[in-house]
RNA sequence: GCUCGGGUGGCGGAAUUGGUAGACGCGUUGGACUUAAAAUCCAAUGGGCAGUAAUGCCCGUGCGGGUUCAAGUCCCGCCCCGAGUACCA
């Protein structure tokens, strides 16, 4: 018998010569598209973690294989990103060099798991051919704007046409707040740079001077997705607020779809209730509020309008851009000095100091839209710029921030509520009854809300409105490995590259860093302009020519790629366009998507964004690419701890650690044995201040270490590389173990030692096909009904587990199968054979082996699965419903064949049937032939 | 704080959605084989009580109530853990 690593060696080699998995653009199977997240290459490679999920679709994929699909389950690189310029920043090598080697590194790794990947069609986001349909894309949002009137978007042509026409006035669009109204005359008076600055309003991608996440550190924005608590996601860098001019991808124009759309999604609840918070949508209405003694109004967004009647003041962002203009002279002093704070102040400094309500008062007043009484007006940063108008109506009986604000300020609060004490905090419970409120008296919020939102409609005074959380986003990134815009300057106006020309190449730099004056490290590429006569890119130093113009500096964020590229995997050979529609309309869309949730909040919500604008302009035949997808939890390291005594280099073992003040050291997990003994030698070379450390071991001689369940992580000397599992044991091995470890969506730890119970498994698995002499043998004698019973019980547990994603019970179920089989030391065919299929996707190396053994062609691939269920079908269980005088009671499992008797029998040595009746005899028993059977008592 | 998950042996986790709780695996204990160890195989393994024994009884799914012939599962009220989010008006 071959040892398992040469068994996986063997038919690694055979599936890659005979390009076993490849996915074919045209059949007469139903198609089946299985799809992972790519990953980002990383330097570190990968450890046991990371394959779960790749493990997890690729016996998805196997199986449907089986099952006489053609499966599409394709791998790839998200291969921008930020560790390989940061490397470049340090050391000059070029980001592209040290991404190939992490991909050799990556692909090295996922082969010898046996992953099932069709690796003709890899694709990476650096590559020139992929990141060319990232710009074209890029274009095409640049060249769209987005109709409310049809709910979709629109050639910016038909735009320019209605501006041409009749002006803007019968437009709704998504565009900027800012938007001017404007007739036709007065469009075509405008020159071609006000018309193009016009038109940057309305597209779908445009630029404009925001105010966005800086982060120095890192020399970068960061989208709102990577700042997490108030400092980035990578490295963790403090994060303010700047404005700058970028390019924003206006995604607002698809908050609602994005919301609307997760209803059709099979998502787990968490990953749906993270978009759906993310995209935070709510009802209420926009009320105007007429400012005394100057021709502005403010508005203001609130969900609670039947509050209204219990406004004491107004609240102001320090941003807003009516507050320099109101503020009276008499306060101006102490508003500038707030505005100037609140400036200066980290996204980190606003929220550790958000208990304390801060403000100042302007010195304004508005008008109560229907009591006409004077509010006065304050600015404080409780207050958000960037969400709503900016600006709120403050209701401190119904708003708790509110009563906090008014409390700290000596507002005054009115209550508006019957039968609510508010001395101690506002009431915001909707089932209150409102008084002090006019028209509303008497109500509660429930119909106090569409009434007051009729009537504001009906006087002018504001209207119905739904608003969102979600931003759009920002898309320029001050960083060299990206995909470049291809875009130029002329006249301060953005203008796109023609298509033919992409892609546009990424030049070379001599420095990866920022310039000398703070410019992205694009500007530190000599050959960076565009020559608009000749349409190529020259040397920057002729920009002074009259055609020849600056190009973008910026390139664009790390989920550009990954936004589509489950699109590309269907044709990632076209060279004339992203992916042909024969193709697209063959694959259609990922049927399952394997990822983590992490991503709930990123790329899953962006790339459901960009197909949604594919699907707009008629390239995908799919709103929605991915309507099913499992998301894999993550595997834990079990971290080992010694103790050290404090102030000594004296370690004690765990049992005697509470005998002495100690603090915990982290101790590499590769010198703890499974009874958590540590190899001290090992550990005292391990680092040179621990040569001459002590240890007081326990009275078996033996020093234990503590254990303690954390992130996998270099850091934390947990990490367990699959490359040492599959050495050792076996693809195979690793494979069913880390779906045996439990349910593949939840989080759990890594526990080396428990490979021992599917390694035993896979061996005795092996074992049934070989006699007491070693060789291998099947006999062609008939199957007994028990051994039928075992084989078909467990292929229908297995299939339905398959399709659950239930893997460790499937896996469970087998191995009972294996352990009564052997029991039987049953050896015959009929048995055993399919016996090798169900194990395949779980097993591949090892069921190909045995597969050709026992004389078929090799790859599994074609085996016979759907002619079993008509025999399943004959030996299957099925339950029966136990009725009493017809009252349905319980559920008795039997053979699906079981005769009247049989039946009759098992429910009266039914122990709880006994019970029931008290002892008594059942005055009858009838099996009625739908299967039910009542007892009359 | 809010939202969504979840609490079952020494451990990872099962339980066909209201029907014999603890499948399967690890670990532990005992046994077989062996000069010995490893490997392998067999048996036991939630707790308690009674019995020489086969076995029988009681208690047990975070806590307290409830519905039901029957609750890990459903309802009400708490406690704890995890994830997301954070002054979103």
């Amino acid at each position: 018998m071959k040892d398992f690593p040469a068994i996986d060696r063997k038919w690694q080699k055979y599936w890659a010569e005979n390009k076993t998995f490849k996915a074919d653009n045209h059949s007469d199977k139903p198609k089946m598209y299985v799809l992972d997240m790519f990953p980002y290459p990383s330097g570190a490679g990968l450890h046991v973690g990371h394959p779960l999920g790749y493990i997890a679709s690729d016996i998805y994929a196997r199986y449907k294989r089986h099952l006489g699909y053609n499966v599409l389950h394709p791998m790839g690189y998200d291969s921008f990103g930020l560790p390989a310029e940061q490397y470049a920043v340090q050391t000059g090598q070029h980001p592209a060099i040290t991404t190939e080697q992490n991909i050799r590194r990556y692909r090295e790794q996922m082969d010898r798991i046996g992953l099932s990947f069709d690796w003709d069609r890899e694709i990476r986001t650096s590559d020139l051919k992929y990141y060319k349909w990232t710009q074209w894309i890029f274009l095409q949002l640049f060249k769209h704007w987005y109709n409310k009137k049809t709910d979709r978007a629109e050639p910016i042509e038909k735009l320019i046409e209605i501006f041409e026409r009749e002006g803007n006035a019968g437009v709704e669009a998504h565009a900027n707040e800012d938007t001017p109204v404007f007739t036709a005359e007065q469009w075509r008076r405008m020159s071609e740079k006000e018309k193009n600055e016009m038109l940057l309003k309305y597209r779908l991608t445009y630029l404009a001077e925001t105010e966005v996440n800086w982060c120095p550190a890192l020399g970068t924005v960061l989208a709102n997705d990577e700042v997490v608590n108030g400092v980035s996601e990578r490295g963790g860098h403090p994060v303010y607020k700047k404005k700058m001019r970028q390019w924003i991808m206006r995604i607002t124009a698809y908050a609602e779809r994005l919301h609307r759309d997760l209803d059709k999604l099979q998502w787990s609840d968490s990953l749906k209730e993270m978009q759906r918070n993310w995209i935070g949508r709510s009802e209420g209405a926009m009320i105007t509020f007429p400012l005394k003694n100057f021709d502005d109004n403010i508005e203001v967004f609130t969900t609670r309008p039947d509050t209204l009647f219990g406004v004491t003041f107004m609240v102001l962002a320090p941003e807003h851009p009516l507050v320099e203009k109101i503020t009276a002279p008499g306060r101006r002093e102490q508003v500038e000095k707030y505005v100037e704070a609140a400036k200066r102040k980290s996204e980190l400094e606003r929220m550790a100091e958000s208990k304390e309500k801060t403000g100042e008062f302007t010195g304004a007043y508005v008008l109560h839209p229907f009591t006409g009484k004077e509010i006065p007006v304050w600015i404080s940063d409780y207050v958000l710029a960037g969400y709503g108008t900016g600006a709120i109506m403050a209701v401190p009986a119904g708003d708790q921030r509110d009563w906090e604000f008014a409390r700290a300020m000596n507002i005054p609060i009115i209550n508006i509520f019957e039968e609510q004490d508010i001395e101690k905090g506002a009431n915001e419970n909707k089932d209150a009854v409102l008084i002090n409120s006019d028209f509303l008296n008497g109500l509660q919020a429930k119909e106090a809300i569409p009434r007051m939102i009729a009537e504001l409609e009906k006087r002018k005074l504001g209207k119905r409105k739904i608003q969102y959380k979600l931003r759009d986003a920002v898309f320029s990134r001050q960083r060299y490995w990206g995909e470049p815009f291809p875009m130029y300057y002329k006249d301060g106006v953005p203008y796109p590259i023609p298509e033919k020309h992409l892609p546009l190449e990424l030049p070379e730099v001599e420095d990866y860093k920022p310039t000398p004056d703070g410019r992205p490290p694009l500007g530190n590429a000599r050959i960076w302009a565009w020559d608009e006569a000749n349409e190529k890119v020259v040397d920057k130093a002729l920009i002074d020519h009259k055609t020849v113009f600056p190009l973008e500096l910026n390139t664009m964020p790390g989920w550009a790629g990954s936004s589509w590229y489950f699109n590309r995997y269907m044709d990632p050979w076209n060279d004339r366009e992203p992916f042909s529609q024969e193709a697209v309309n063959y694959w259609r869309k990922v049927d399952l998507y394997f990822g983590g949730s992490e991503h709930a909040t990123g790329h899953l919500i962006y790339s459901r964004f960009w197909q949604k604008f594919l699907y707009d302009i008629g390239l995908v035949p799919e709103p929605e690419y991915s309507v099913k997808l499992i998301n894999q939890g993550m595997i834990l390291g079990t971290s080992a701890f010694a103790h050290r005594v404090e102030g000594t280099n004296t370690f004690v073992s765990a049992g005697l650690k509470d005998q002495y003040k100690t603090h915990p050291v982290h101790v590499d997990v590769n010198m703890v044995d499974e009874h958590n003994a540590l190899d001290i030698e090992a550990f005292r070379n391990w680092r040179d201040d621990l040569k001459n450390a002590e240890f007081i071991t326990e009275d078996d001689g033996k020093f234990y270490v503590t254990r303690e369940v954390e992130k996998m992580s270099k850091s934390k000397f947990n990490v367990v590389n699959p490359d040492d599992i599959v050495e050792q044991y076996g693809a195979d091995t690793l494979r069913l173990y880390e779906m045996f470890l439990g349910p593949i969506q939840i989080a759990k730890p890594w526990n080396t030692a428990g490979l021992k119970g599917v390694y035993n498994f896979v061996k005795k698995f092996r074992k049934l096909y070989y006699d007491d002499q070693g060789r291998f043998r099947l006999t062609d004698r008939e199957p007994d009904a028990d051994e039928l019973r075992i084989l078909h019980g467990t292929i229908r547990k297995v299939r339905t587990d398959i399709e659950n994603f239930d893997y460790n019970t499937a896996i469970s179920a087998m191995m009972i199968a294996v352990n009564e089989l052997t029991a039987r030391k049953t050896d015959k065919r009929a048995i055993l054979e399919p016996l090798i299929v169900l194990i395949a996707p779980f097993a591949p190396h090892l069921a190909e082996e045995l597969w050709e053994l026992a004389g078929h062609q090799p790859s599994v691939c074609r085996a016979p699965y759907p002619e079993w269920d008509e025999k399943y079908l004959q030996s299957a269980t099925k339950e029966y419903p136990v009725s009493f005088n017809g009252k349905m009671r319980f559920k008795i499992t039997l053979p699906a064949d079981a005769s009247k008797d049989e039946i009759e029998q098992a429910v009266l040595a039914h122990e709880r049937t006994a019970k029931y009746l008290g002892g008594k005899q059942p005055r009858k028993i009838i099996v009625v032939p739908g299967r039910i059977v009542n007892i009359v008592v």
